[in-house]
DNA sequence: GTGCATATGCTCAGGATGAGCATAGAAGGG
DNA sequence: CCCTTCTATGCTCATCCTGAGCATATGCAC
């Protein structure tokens, strides 16, 4: 279908999310870029292997299997990025490097080799609310931060508008979704890292380190791969169950909200939490007590047959707190 | 970053769509299959230039207004599609062909070349619901057809399941977003002809034509990238103002109820409507009217500023009738 | 003016949502 | 044993959203 044969390497990307207790943890491995220099964090990744996949999922799979020996459960794809400039090696004459990003859920497990898990909100301190306003926040762009102002000042209306959206700054309400309009506009203003080594390499000359704590960075642009997987799922667990693929078979319904809450990244109204899951019949007591160092808790179960009755179920909008 | 350069084309494909009166509309081409036989309606399609094209929505939009000399608007990545079996050629041992698929919102407007518009439930005649419940559903998969049933009936209850949800049978409810869902459903129960036609060229023996209507088919899986991009504008437009892409400056809110259930195939409240995107903020008057045929109705605009007041501003679950 | 067509305004019942008060059941310290 | 502490669970209330219907306004054709 393509006319001539571009000069294309395909790969496929994962962002492998589990939770425990409450802290939200993706995999990640070390990798020493090309350019030589210390190593950075990534994500697993992988060739496509036309002659053995199938499908991309499959070779995703496969592969992830193959050097984490983890088994993958939920798996959604996420977007390809293929811009010119994520690969500084294309600029020397490479092929265009394209990747076709993953997202997977699955419960905690030990991985063997190299991979380990780490909490996301390393990468992202600003999108951890669940303690009141993040601290990153302040420092980095709110408004003690002159680096977003300056950002926006001189700039055309729209830039304002997209950082009051972004970030729920002058009225606008902090949405949890956005977090890779957050991501984008940080990398644009660069404040950080990557935005910075990235212009070095394009050779537009320099910036000068603000010092500011603006998360841990990853290699080329895997940090904004994850944002993408953070938004989806932000998302998606508002319209669809998927929070279960992340918990064993029973919980808690603190349990489940305290998952809840690692992935939206803000507090719950308990009562409210469990009426919603409750009433609204995304699960289902199983009779059976557990300890909990108060009042023993109920397990509940999914209830899958919730599927045929509503036709979006999920942790929706309701419970908010705050 | 690919281990091993795997031989893959990749191509980009585009549904451009846009709506006129009350008809959703959707860019087509003719291509005569390489194989030889009659020509078949395609998506609009071609490579991407590793030299030319920055990035890949640039690559679109270079191609698609060379092709058409439509200038696009609103582009939305929507999926990477990479089966194996997409294209007979591979199983003849030509490259793995993936696609990265495109959605792009235009107002209406002429197109040169062979593009031509069609009607979108040309393609899915069972997902227009706006007149009451389709005629082809039940001439095609409902009570009356048997071959859905049959489809289920041999098979472990998850089969049930899906076909519940997806069709809204057994008490579930009709979920316009899930257009993905019932062609892939279609597709595996061998009620598309695109799934007969997969299926003998694969050499796993023919299946009888059952005479009914199951919608006009595409080339290879260009229907599938369709139903694809349906439910994601239909999901979207729900929680993110993307109908005014559909839509010139100002419009009365008739125009703005008819594109929606364009959209989403289902007939509105026409006062609820009004009151869901006046009152909400999504709109407001411009105090201009205009005529109509009856009380002359008041032009309106998109509102801007709901983006900073509201967290998810779209034309939601709200105002819907029966 | 009459009838028709579309636009616009208003009300009402039921359900969802955000918030808080109150009680239940277990563990542990004095 | 009583009291404190901790978590779980139940219930109420005000507010807003949603689905539905009734009523009125304003143009046009005849």
């Amino acid at each position: 279908m393509a006319a001539g044969a571009p000069r294309v390497d395909l790969g496929l990307n994962a962002v492998i999310v589990a939770v425990t207790e409450e802290v939200p943890r993706i995999l990640t491995i070390r990798r020493t870029p090309p350019s030589g220099g210390p190593a950075e964090d990534a994500l697993p990744f992988g060739p496509l292997e036309p002659e053995l996949d199938r499908t991309l999922d499959r070779g995703l799979r496969r592969w992830v299997t193959e050097q984490t020996g983890l088994p993958l459960g939920y798996v959604e794809q996420l977007y390809t990025f293929g811009d010119g400039n994520r690969d500084p090696a294309e600029s020397h004459g490479g092929p265009r490097l394209v990747s076709v990003a993953y997202l997977a859920l699955v419960r905690e497990a030990s991985v063997k080799g190299e991979a380990s898990w780490r909490d996301w909100y390393d990468y992202f301190p600003w999108e951890d609310w669940r303690r009141g306003r993040p601290r990153a926040l302040d420092r980095d762009i709110g408004d003690i931060a002159p680096a977003l102002e300056a950002w926006i000042a001189g700039a055309p209306e729209a830039r304002r508008e997209r950082a009051d959206i972004a970030f729920g700054l002058g009225g606008a309400h902090w949405d949890p979704d956005r977090v890779l309009e957050r991501y984008e506009l940080l990398y644009e203003a660069l404040l950080l890292p990557e935005a910075r080594r990235d212009r070095r390499e394009r050779g537009e000359g320099a910036v000068p380190e603000d010092g500011l704590p603006s998360g841990r960075p990853m290699t080329l642009d895997h940090r904004r791969i994850l944002a993408t997987a953070l938004g989806r799922l932000r998302g998606k667990i508002r319209y669809r169950p998927v929070v279960f693929e992340l918990l064993p078979a029973t919980f808690t319904l603190l349990q489940l909200q305290t998952v809840v809450e690692a992935l939206t990244g803000t507090p719950l109204h308990k009562q409210n939490f469990r009426r919603l899951v409750e009433h609204g019949g995304l699960v289902e007591g199983t009779g059976k007590d557990v300890r909990t160092g108060g009042r023993p808790a109920e397990l509940f179960r999914f209830r899958r047959s919730v599927l045929r009755e509503r036709p979006a179920p999920g942790v929706g909008r309701g419970a908010l707190k705050a």
